[in-house]
DNA sequence: GCCGGTTGTCGAAGCGCTTCGACAACCGTC
DNA sequence: GACGGTTGTCGAAGCGCTTCGACAACCGGC
């Protein structure tokens, strides 16, 4: 089989196809395929058998250029291997789910093409949007966006949100919730295991909110609390662990936000001779099911990847179609209370009264 | 500013700005950027010169309707939640660097979409080829991507390979290098905790050839091993081990082949009364980050994921071009030792000659 | 100095789709 | 029963690119 051109053409189905199948002109497809004219229900039906029969799929290339959107989006990972992987695998899965419920595919891009690839991505019409996850707070990524006109929405905050789309978990009232929850169980010295050191010098806007939201509560709470970084892997949590009962062996509640950490926590603490929660209470900032499968089961603010994929590609289709939603989405915490955290025990009950 | 039909055209620079800039045709540009023609070294440069300073991309859409081909590939990942996500990440990350360095986009398909996920992309010239991981045993896509005449590449291995090509880490033989090894060191009973049922339930290749490699090997060295499923979080190993020490209370050697089990396991078997690796040696098949970072440091065999995503990506840009590579390729095992592994002890030191 | 062979460039023809304007055919109206 | 208003369909004109064939211009060889 050739084309008129002489070249070779392929088994695809073309709008011709189905046209000449159907006995209506390809504009007539089109528009009962898109729904953008009334097309009788005689003809619509018609149409229809004819798809399904010959299997027609429009192609994608010809359907964008022609209608310049191509239907796809894309979303910037950071994929440095080792970084809050589950979280952001739940994530890709809400987002690819999401966006295909809304006729869309999704490319994937790597945070480390950086902004030539945003660049690149968008001169070449290759998306029509871009979800951009691992914001840093001076994000080299944001002035481009804002001068690219390519419809965006960030997970996670820049420091200026002004004329962006931002989604995110609360992570600083996530922070505040945990500290208040230990601290109404009674606990007054508190320590957060944040991300690692290089997670807060790269800037990354999550790291810091929830510091920010456990340092103020603790204040608000008249509580005591150090915050320190840690390291992910066994090896590094028992180091990062021993050192902060060494100093501080009166702290008696934990505030862990880094998923990889939280299964050491747990097994290392016992090790150091801390029951928990007898001893010492656990509260976690990390993906439900690492909380649920753990031993005891972990108190938690589950991080909603999956709500937060599925918002954030709504708001990015709402702004394909030209609408304009909220500048800044914040998703409430949610403090789930399990059995690793417990009053604190009262040392030699002392009425002194 | 509007086109010649009155709609408006964005700030997309065309392949006529070029020429028109540099003074040539419009096919002149194109084989500059392609190579396809010889080109004068002048006309070229002066062309290359204009591109860069209008910045210049094709028009994604454009392109790949005239050429026929997308320079994009699809990459189907199995985004159940939980399921060996950090090995999941590193060939997502292989593969989307890989296929940037051929000038490939990737494109994210979930395995939910399924079959029919498959035709679509294929019918719609979105992508010029596939690579599928988590394929089964008896997977229902293997037999329409022989139909479909769409390049592919499988991560693992269905039942039947004929036709199709296949990359993978041999996982019969790193199930056989584990025992090997233990065996070596003098350990005459062991155990294969393997991944959850439901992945052997699946028929998920890599989880049948490990254990299939596994008891060959201890056969051949007349060892004896149990296989057992496991679970993942602390609570569903910490229940495995303890049936199995119950069980089998003589088993010294054991191979873990899941890596959300991985970290569990080791905090499990002190607990037990076991100390790695006095009294039980610990083999594991899981990503080297995690064998490195765990204490005691892991004797492993690592998943080469990025590499098995490198040699699929090339694979696949081979067949784009028409080339036929290998049916099948199997990458080597290579078993690293660490702490996790010793000699198992000599209980009555009977010299008996 | 005429000829076959390169070499370098151009113009035109599509790729398969969407969209616009045109226009029959039909509607109820005054 | 001629008239404006729908409603449903069609044909044509591109979208921005690649590719093919054509063809000047130049080459050296005899």
């Amino acid at each position: 089989m050739t084309t008129a051109a002489g070249r070779p053409s392929p088994g695809q189905v073309t709008i011709a196809d189905v046209a000449r199948h159907a006995g209506v002109a390809a504009s007539t497809v089109s528009y009962v395929l898109s729904g953008k004219r009334a097309i009788s229900a005689v003809t619509r039906d018609r149409v229809l058998a004819s798809v399904r029969l010959l299997g027609y799929h429009p192609n994608a290339g010809a359907r964008a250029l022609a209608s310049r959107r191509a239907n796809v989006i894309a979303l910037v990972l950071p994929l440095r291997a080792g970084m809050q992987v589950p979280v952001v695998m739940q994530f890709a899965t809400a987002v690819v789910t999401t966006a295909r419920a809304h006729d869309h595919d999704v490319l994937l891009v790597t945070s480390d093409e950086g902004p030539a690839g945003l660049r690149r991505i968008a001169a070449s019409a290759l998306v029509d949007g871009v979800l951009l996850m691992d914001v840093e707070l001076h994000d080299p990524r944001v002035p481009l966006l804002r001068d690219l006109a390519l419809p965006s929405v960030l997970i996670g905050f820049p420091a200026d949100t002004a004329g962006l789309t931002c989604v995110d978990l609360d992570f600083h009232a996530a922070g505040g919730e945990c500290v208040a929850h230990l601290a109404g169980l009674g606990h007054r010295r508190l320590a957060l295991l944040g991300a690692p050191t290089a997670v807060y010098e790269r800037g990354t806007g999550f790291a810091h909110r929830t510091r920010a939201g456990v340092r103020e509560a603790a204040d608000r709470h008249g509580v005591q609390v150090v915050t320190l970084p840690c390291g992910e892997g066994a090896v590094e949590v028992r180091r990062t662990l021993t050192e902060l009962l060494d100093r501080h062996p009166d702290v008696s509640g934990l505030v862990v936000q880094n998923e990889a950490a939280v299964g050491p926590v747990l097994a290392t603490l016992p090790a150091l001779g801390r029951r928990v929660p007898d001893d010492v209470s656990v509260v976690a900032i990390c993906p439900e099911e690492f909380a649920g499968h753990s031993s005891p089961a972990l108190t938690c603010v589950p991080v909603p990847a999956e709500e937060v994929g599925r918002q954030a590609v709504s708001l990015l289709m709402g702004k394909l179609r030209g609408e304009t939603g909220p500048e800044v989405t914040l998703l409430a915490p949610r403090l789930t209370v399990r059995d690793s955290t417990a009053a604190v025990p009262v040392v030699g009950v002392s009425d002194d009264r």
